[in-house]
DNA sequence: GTCTATAATTTGATAGAC
DNA sequence: GTCTATCAAATTATAGAC
């Protein structure tokens, strides 16, 4: 017999509330009254098990934004060609965004907020993100003559923009496209394939 | 002698102060206060003027709306060609971001927060993103065999993405590659070129 | 540990003098 | 029109019973 939701302890009832209620609203719209509801439970006890607002905040927010960041590392420091990085990235990212599509938006809001407040441990924790080596690796090729002259950042760029940006413009995009739930998953199901290839288009060399 | 910001009716300066500081901190994060000292006077003459937070806000959202996506429509809707489309986005948009770089992750916020309201709004006037004629001109080009055989909603959230969610992310991606303003700048003046030339690789038909 | 009731604080909104 | 002082409402946080 699985266990249920609402057998696991309070405790833990609180982070996962706390999670769904942060990951929508962020900090100044969430509010602990919302919390509790999600939990099942009142509000005295967000307090007893975590103390004030600010503390469960934190608590998620380093939890979820570890979650966004080391994926980044993983793959972009392994040693796989170029292009298996930019279908292991959009794959991985998609499949995590399709769970919890709140992330980006989550974790760009409170950096948004307080760039020199989270973003700062978060910089200068082991899970940073570290894209040395990619860009590194990007240059290399160049000098082999394998690929594109291209300034790498702008390659890291756009992976990154044309991953995780339909997420954080969903609402819009759909709404623009004039697209259900459905069709949405589905596009973004076929950008595991679009993506890597525009990528791949923009240093493949061209045929003289 | 030109008129100095003091000099404004107070009218005028309390709205200038409440689009600085919602486009900042949002509707949930912002506070009346920010906004009065902003503007040099006191809480009461908010309300004075325009009667409550909501009022006040929903003015300086949609005008910044209207900012954001009109642009769209008269760019997408000429009968320029594909190319000359995307070096006009690109460019209208950088110019645009540079001097109000919260206005996408403002409109984007606040449409997620409500997607209902504000977003039906939006949808239903004039100044509404219409795609159309641009995803049609795309299928008319494949139907030619001018160029590859894409669906044209990826090449639209491609040419989005690239263009916006850069500034969207910029403290985290400048933290990420050490950059100061002047070098994000810089970056951003050379996606002028670098987004198009991806855009026209990923749709140009290969040489066989 | 969990609850109800209540205090404390923050914030939006108004009254009334000038 | 603009200000100071104050109120009202929303929200966070705590006290104390069980």
């Amino acid at each position: 017999m699985v266990k249920k939701k609402k057998d696991l302890p309070a405790e833990e009832r609180i982070l996962d509330a706390a999670k769904k209620v942060f990951l929508e609203k962020g900090m100044a719209g969430a509010r602990m009254q919302d919390i509790a509801n999600e939990a099942g439970i009142n509000k005295a006890l967000l307090h007893y098990y975590y103390r004030d607002k600010e503390k469960l905040f934190e608590l998620v927010f380093m939890s979820e934004s570890q979650k966004f960041f080391p994926k980044i590392n993983r793959i972009f420091e392994s040693d796989e060609t170029l292009e298996k990085k930019f279908h292991e990235f959009v794959e991985e990212y998609v499949n995590e965004l399709r769970l919890n599509p709140y992330l980006p938006w989550f974790v760009l809001n409170e950096i948004n907020r307080d760039p020199d407040g989270f973003l700062l441990k978060i910089m200068t924790g082991e899970n940073r993100p570290r894209p040395m080596k990619f860009l590194q690796q990007i240059e290399k090729e160049i000098k082999l003559g394998n690929i594109r002259k291209v300034d790498p950042r702008h390659i890291l760029l756009n992976l990154l923009s044309m991953t995780l940006f339909p997420f954080i413009a969903q609402p819009m995009v759909s709404r623009i496209l004039g697209m259900g739930n459905k069709e949405f998953e589905q596009l973004m199901e076929e950008r595991k394939k679009t993506v890597p290839a525009v990528m791949m288009d923009s240093i493949r060399k061209k045929v003289q």
